[in-house]
DNA sequence: CTACCGATATTCT
DNA sequence: GAATATCGGTAGA
């Protein structure tokens, strides 16, 4: 087979995270629909983890386009990035948001308490539905868990905006999502500095 | 629906 | 010491 994941994924996270909405992301029984994508560029971008270079966290986004890189936030959630970009660019595309459309019973059983429409909608969230975790870090795509790109999205369901819980370049509207789905999570801008 | 708040590992200052 | 690419619970409109 031809590699058309390398191929699109070799491109700037401008360029990708677009594409990847509408992509199917598969793992221990769980198949999510991307609805909500933000991409992260690298030493250009404030807001991204590699901006100010490689760290033990951060080492995947600096390798090759078509793996994973999934960190640790907030002492208590995992969120999950495809990487992209030329080899060295540290580029990524965060996967924000998707609906359940395989193992509904199993995402359900990893998520209790929330509705069918929450179960992978936020960052956290749909790494918790898929049983995404520090050891899928690195992960090629091909492998698993398995990205299977659909078709581009139809011209004129991609809405844009700035970046969900970033101070940092507020400006930049990096984020991506699929008009009208109810799986794109709320926009929330970035806490305020809360006196200790 | 909105607003607040606590949990708490990793990174940065 | 303090911020962070978040979430779930609770309270209130």
């Amino acid at each position: 087979m031809t590699d058309d994941l390398a191929d699109l994924l070799g491109d700037p996270a401008i360029e990708v995270a677009p594409r990847l909405l509408g992509a199917v992301l598969r793992h221990r029984g769980v198949a999510v629909r991307l609805t909500e994508v933000e991409a992260y560029a690298g030493a250009d971008d404030p807001g991204s983890h590699a901006f100010r270079g490689r760290t033990p966290r951060t080492t995947v986004m600096f390798g090759p386009a078509g793996r994973l890189y999934v960190y640790f936030t907030y002492g208590m959630h995992h969120c999950a990035n495809v990487v992209c970009g030329p080899d060295g660019e540290a580029a990524a595309v965060l996967l924000r948001a998707g609906e359940v459309v395989e193992g509904i019973d199993l995402a359900r059983e990893r998520r209790p308490n929330s509705s069918d429409r929450d179960l992978a909608r936020g960052p956290a969230r749909l790494c918790r539905a898929l049983d995404v975790d520090r050891q899928q870090d690195g992960a090629d795509l091909r492998l698993g868990p398995v990205l299977e790109l659909g078709p581009p999205p139809t011209a004129g369901t991609v809405r844009t905006g700035p970046r969900v819980g970033l101070r940092q370049a507020p400006d930049r509207p990096w984020r991506f999502w699929l008009d009208a789905e109810p799986t794109v999570s709320a926009y929330r801008p970035a806490a305020p500095l809360r006196p200790r």
